[in-house]
RNA sequence: GGCGACGUAGCCAAGUGGACUAAGGCGGAGGUCUGCAAAACCUCUAUUCGGCGGUUCGAAUCCGCCCGUCGCCUCCA
């Protein structure tokens, strides 16, 4: 298998240190807003890739942060008047219940900041004792010009960041670029008791913390959004190998690229966020996560209602081809697409590809079923290659509503067949139009007739 | 200003030197099936890959320039 790797910027064999257990960290979100298509699409995409190593025999091991501590949350919670906690606590519970929705397994482990104190405390201190950290007006300070690679993650040189002119100048430090490992705290702010004065931890130290806790000092895989390339995984780079002395701190760097919402990226500061929450409310969790694999995870991706709800649509025909079948001809053989499906997802996780023998497989059992022959082998391919994707192929859960009117539905359309048995055919189309007008969509068939509720579009 | 990415059919989107007379999806046209539909299936829907040059026996794929879009450099997945 294969993948791009942003610290050498190219696309290299992956080679896990340990050939049984991959160690999979991925950057975690801060919990003060709801949860948004652009979270959805990042840990859709990292979910995917363990749940194809998985697939290819790998163990993973795969550990995701909360920040659980910071301006905004401060901010958010004072604005709020509720406390941090129980803002945090609020935020973590829609994270969870999004990601479910989803179907994105769950980490081995969550942890989170405020719980690891300590731990940072330890790294800042042996950051310190090795002479890259200094502590200053009750701040500490990461010493940049300690680190002699420091931007080989990101690409740039120190000069050219500096040159970028838009770093506050901080009378404190003494480099611009260098960063704060910890805060010293101001009234009103949660704070913990440190060598250095109350405060808390800076953004970067406790992604290095708690990966040292949890997977060791070295990664295989490190995840996340390209908007982390910097500063944060710049940082956390120049932290643990600082701090632990292993090279590199993690052997390979993945990083999805952005949702955009109409030209711009959907972001916290443009406000122009949708939330998995209402995207769940109009599409099914297969077509939001088929729509984000559809495009290749390093592109940007925009999202708009018609690309959701033609990749809506396209999950019928899928749909339709695990419905049941009684041909007893030979078998639809479905080793050459899942033979491409594996090439695909070994080309760095070309899941566009991978999709497109989805589909292919889909065609020739559907191709199949109409030939009188017997598709059950396809069908389980197509389950198991949909399942590595996490798709459940499940139909639309209907509300309270719609189940409640269920009976009604099928008494219509068990009138509607006798009046077709009766040639009645006028009054039978009137019954199928009106029930269209409602949402529901007839189908006949020699087996009788199937109804179901419309997805929106 | 610095760094980087991208521009492929009406739309979304793979392919990055020869099997490309360019995958897959949506949409569209015609057909099979059907009482008629729907669904499914079949056929068709880019002689061409932003533009102009160049390298090469050969380029969507490499190089140069130009045009356009976007991201990062500041909180962010």
């Amino acid at each position: 298998m294969k993948l791009y790797n942003t610290l050498s910027g190219q696309v290299e064999k992956f080679v896990p240190a340990d050939a049984n257990e991959v160690k999979m960290y991925v950057c975690g979100v801060t919990p003060y807003s709801a949860t948004h298509v652009g979270h959805a699409l990042s840990y859709v995409v990292f979910d995917t890739l363990r749940r194809y190593l998985e697939y290819k025999g790998y163990r993973v091991r795969h550990i995701q942060n909360f920040t659980d501590v910071d301006d905004k949350i401060i901010q958010r919670a004072q604005e709020s008047g509720v406390s941090e906690d129980e803002l945090v606590e609020e935020f973590i519970g829609d994270y969870f219940s999004a990601m479910d929705a989803l179907n994105i397994q769950r980490a081995a482990e969550y942890p989170r900041a405020t719980r690891e104190i300590p731990r940072i405390i330890d790294a800042i201190a042996g950051l310190i004792d090795r002479g890259h950290a200094y502590p200053t007006a009750g701040d500490v300070y990461f010493r940049v010009t300690s680190k002699d690679d420091y931007g080989k993650l990101s690409h740039r040189t120190l000069d050219s960041m500096i040159a970028g002119a838009r770093i506050q100048v901080d009378e404190n430090k003494e480099h611009p670029m260098d960063f704060v490992l910890w805060k010293g705290a101001k009234p009103g702010e949660p704070s913990w008791e440190s060598p250095w004065g109350p405060g808390r931890p800076g953004w970067h130290i406790e992604c290095t913390a708690m990966s040292l806790e949890y997977l060791g000092e070295q990664l295989d895989i490190h995840g996340g959004g390209q908007d982390l390339v910097f500063p944060h995984h710049e940082n956390e780079i120049a932290q643990s190998e600082c701090y632990t002395g292993a090279k590199p701190f993690s052997r390979y760097w993945m990083h999805n690229g952005l949702l955009q919402l109409g030209s711009d990226k959907m972001s916290k500061s443009l406000g122009n966020l949708v939330s998995v929450v209402e995207a769940l409310e109009r599409y099914s969790p297969d077509a939001m996560r088929l729509y984000f694999l559809s495009s290749h995870y390093r592109s940007p991706l925009a999202y708009s209602d018609e690309g959701a709800a033609a990749i809506e649509r396209s999950l019928d025909r899928i749909r339709h081809a695990l419905t049941p079948s009684n041909g007893s001809g030979p078998q639809v053989n479905p080793s050459s697409h899942a033979a491409r499906f594996a090439t695909a997802m070994d080309d760095d996780l070309n899941t566009p590809q991978a999709v497109a023998a989805l589909f292919d497989l889909a065609r020739d059992i559907n191709r199949g079923r109409d030939a009188g022959q017997r598709i059950d082998e396809g069908q389980a391919t197509l389950r198991e290659l949909g399942g590595v994707l996490g798709l459940t192929f499940a139909e639309r859960a209907s509300s309270d509503t719609e189940l409640a009117a269920a009976p009604f539905i099928d008494l219509l359309v068990s009138v509607r067949s006798d009046l077709r048995a009766a040639r009645q055919f006028a009054l039978a189309d009137q019954i199928r139009d009106g029930l269209a007008e409602q949402g529901v969509a007839l189908e006949d068939s020699a087996q009788g007739t199937q109804w179901q509720y419309q997805s929106p579009d």
